[in-house]
DNA sequence: TCATTTGAGTGAACGGTGTTTACTTTCGCG
DNA sequence: CGCGAAAGTAAACACCGTTCACTCAAATGA
């Protein structure tokens, strides 16, 4: 009974996995506006009301599509991360940060759909991500993860001009985390976004053509404002004059 | 001849408007996707074809509707920065990004049409906005003009980061600018479109709820880049000791 | 083994969209 | 007044998401 039964759920979920395949080639061909159940079903030779055996609604493949793109960036940035286990903090984010962009510029449609402004049901899925366990809060919480490293390492930047008390009035659940640590998470997860987002959208088409100086400085301004690790910490690196900080390089 | 001509031509204006008033209105009740040519028609009472008379096709037709907004946000911003005509420079700017950030909070629909990624159709648009004609570029123009001011009076922020040379290479044709103030332009215009992308876009509800501290923080950390107005100047500003800079008030 | 239930798939329909084409009406101008 | 251009209409084409009634095969239980 469990073995044919367990045949038939395989059959389905391959099923719904060529669904969702195809549902990505009209979104890399056509940009999130150009997913069609029809054009699905076409592909599959089925009529299209066949596909709300597998799918409730186009919302909800949509979603499911930008779950699966949240998850594959991250999955991306994590392996752009893990290549050299040696690296410090910094570097793991700067890597990371790096590698999101390629991963952007390189699935622009896909990055469309997720960084994006919410088409209407996609909206839904936004409010889910209060949830941590929701992959767009898992991307974003990879990058927590070295920040609060380097928080205990006492190498958190400061966040001067961040107005602490509001903004710890603003925030959802997980407050486990410091606040100065959120405060940095925020303020550099902004710009990471702003110009990848800018770049993606072709805002600065106008203005410049090639914007990856403008991505290498903020990435830049940022290492510059983590203070070098601590000579007497348990690295191996040598130490440095306390007068000129003198960063890692990038 | 000419009069009753300007009659006519009158009339298609003024049908031409209600064509982009009633598209505005559904753009702000169902957003970008629901501007449609057959409801417009349905509410002018008239069968859809007609509209065609007017409008080339729907993607022009928002075309139009983006170059329109573009001017609004830009006007809204420029009101804001000539109703206190003693602004320094610097706190024009402040003005101006203050004022952008309340007029896409207060037109969220309209703000993702021109903030946000490119309908199909509207790409071109983006590409027409290398003239410095276009409405998106004087968009940003407004915020070059405080900057040209801060560096011809020696207060223009560094921008340690950016490749100057590479940038010089990758932007368009209008060269008459100095290359520092593209530079600080462009990292700035990032970081701003950055934290109102991001808010439009509800990028950050996971993480927070309310964003206004992190847009402060960003007017904040541009605004201490910015070093105070020169004593010996032609100001009535009292000098100040050169030692710790402390710039102005925000 | 046979009857039954379950699930997959079909076909047609409803209401919506942009766009084109041929036709009609209206209205200003000479 | 009559002509010609402009405005508007009706119908059609090709799409779209979604629903409903229906068929058919396969798995299940007695």
């Amino acid at each position: 009974m469990s073995d044919t039964s367990h045949r038939r759920e395989r059959l389905r979920e391959r099923t719904l996995t060529e669904i969702k395949d195809l549902a990505r080639a009209q979104l890399v061909a056509s940009g999130p506006a150009g997913i069609s159940l029809r054009a699905i079903a076409r592909d599959m030779g089925m009529t299209a009301a066949a596909l709300y055996r597998y799918v409730p609604a186009l919302d909800a493949l949509v979603i499911e599509l930008c779950t699966d793109l949240h998850n594959e960036a991250r999955i991306a940035c994590e392996a752009a991360r893990d290549a050299d286990p040696d690296l410090d903090p910094l570097h793991r984010l700067l890597v990371m940060a790096r590698e999101l962009r390629r991963w952007t510029l390189a699935h622009r449609p896909e990055a469309t759909l997720i960084f994006g402004p919410p088409l209407p049901g996609v909206e839904q899925f936004h409010q889910q991500c209060d949830d941590l366990q929701c992959a767009g809060a898992q991307l974003g919480q990879i990058f927590v993860e070295p920040l609060l490293e380097l928080w205990q390492a006492g190498r958190l930047p400061k966040v001067p001009h961040v107005d602490l008390d509001r903004l710890a009035g603003a925030l959802p659940a997980h407050g486990e985390l410091p606040i100065e640590v959120t405060a940095v998470f925020l303020t550099s997860w902004i710009r990471l976004y702003g110009v990848l987002a800018a770049e993606l959208f072709g805002q600065l088409t106008w203005a410049a053509t090639d914007t990856e100086p403008l991505f290498e400085a903020e990435l830049a301004a940022f290492a510059t404002q983590v203070p070098p690790a601590a000579p007497a910490a348990a690295t191996l690196e040598e130490s440095r004059p306390q007068g000129s900080p003198e960063p890692a390089s990038l």
